[in-house]
DNA sequence: ATTTATAATTATTAATGCAAAAAATTATTC
DNA sequence: GAATAATTTTTTGCATTAATAATTATAAAT
């Protein structure tokens, strides 16, 4: 087993062969916490055929795997458990949850619900400062896509990368200044959840253009500071997305 | 220490001594399920005076209390954190959550969401039976409230206890016929976020005939399958509830 | 007297060990 | 040859032990 992560020496070696991790180690976070997040991943990547949704999780393999012991991998997996990526069996060990279609169906629903209303109290209480960063943001995300959008062949040139990306920022920085961070917990798990699915869309690739005229009408709704006519925008925008997916 | 559970003796004993515990245990649940929902009661009741909001969790102690090992506690208080009822920092143990006033404003606001949208969800997909259910649930509601309600000595013969458990039946099943498991998830994590604060309050003792009222609003929105009406009737509902509150 | 450095204590985190339960394999009987 | 019983192996769940970081206390020096 060569490619497997050393966590281990970051917490134990002292020695002159570890130094890579620095001393000072500003966040170093709970061994569990680590392990948590790299299950995530292997849960999402899905590519070694093993952590597949369904599978069974065999503790004392990822244990050796990760040059750790069971403790703090059987504590991330009950964390993944909460979140519900992971279901745990009485005596049976974890499994990697199965999403259901009605499932996806369901999480989304609440993802739009969520983010909706999360718009709606940006539209409202928003600072005149914090409006414009989310305008910033909006047209940086305009910028990704180039500006004649009659051809097809120029549709190639797209950083679709970075859309997605500067589109995630976007997204963030609504639910940011909405401000409640008991709704960016459950938005975050949900989209994790969301992650699980193979055909993982919160925004299809040939839905760019679609998608940018959808947030130009939720800028227009935040500018005009009109709360309902911004939950409607964002609404839609996750309605057309639903469409696409289905 | 003569009040203490012996959770232990459910998994290994297996002398005379401890029969009490059936061998057979149909609810044989992990421990540290056990132990979190007997965290999750001390949390809530305050009333030893230990587990306080911000105060530190003292593993050792507790362990020792229960008669267990500090693995299953541990495990059981990061299931609590993932929970938002106690928060985890990074070599200095758990501490149960302080919930601040904005905390509880931005919950509670996250719970009349999520209900409200579970109300429409009902009055718009729900079956004839599942309506009359909800109906059936009502008319018990209504049955604990004297008739005669211009009374203020009869307002003493409410049975209170019973007002308040047959309301979180009608709110639960809502939430069942609305048939969203990530939801109700969610709902549940919040209502114990809720329950943290001292003031608990989902609903208030005086608010008993207006609360019945709001009530009666919602079943006329939901027997009518108006989903919107029936959201803002929801809505409504809770809105009150939270003016009541301040 | 205050501050800094070092030692001792305390508590968290992770590893190891062990027993019970479930799964798998082999053996036995009809 | 199939079905069932007994065994063996595997794996979970909990306890215990080791080691790592932080806090407190103590002492020394300016």
């Amino acid at each position: 087993m060569p490619a497997v992560i050393q966590l281990k020496q970051a917490y134990l070696d002292t020695d002159a062969a570890s130094v890579q991790v620095p001393a000072h180690s500003l966040s170093t976070k709970a061994l569990y916490i680590e392990v948590a997040e790299l299950l995530r991943q292997r849960i999402f990547k899905r590519t070694s055929g093993d952590l597949e949704p369904g599978s069974w999780i065999d503790e004392l393999k990822l244990a050796e795997e990760y040059g750790i012991s069971r403790t703090p991998l059987r504590e991330a997996l009950k964390v993944l458990a909460t979140e519900g990526l992971v279901t745990m069996k009485v005596r049976r060990g974890a499994y990697v949850t199965e999403v259901s279609e009605q499932d996806l169906t369901d999480v989304y629903h609440l993802l739009s619900l969520l983010e909706s209303d999360a718009a709606g109290v940006v539209a409202s209480t928003a600072t005149d400062a914090q409006m414009t960063e989310l305008g910033k943001l909006h047209e940086a995300l305009e910028a990704t896509v180039p500006a004649n959008s009659n051809s097809q062949e120029k549709s190639q040139t797209i950083d679709t990368e970075r859309f997605f990306s500067v589109n995630e920022q976007f997204h963030m920085r609504l639910l940011g200044i909405a401000n409640n961070r008991w709704r960016d917990q459950m938005v975050a798990d949900l989209r994790k959840v969301m992650k699980l699915n193979r055909h993982n869309s919160l925004l299809k690739t040939g839905r760019i253009a679609e998608s940018l005229d959808e947030h130009r009408a939720i800028m227009s709704a935040l500018y005009a500071r009109d709360s309902a006519a911004t939950v409607a925008a964002m609404k839609a925008h996750f309605k057309s997305g639903l469409d696409a997916a289905g």
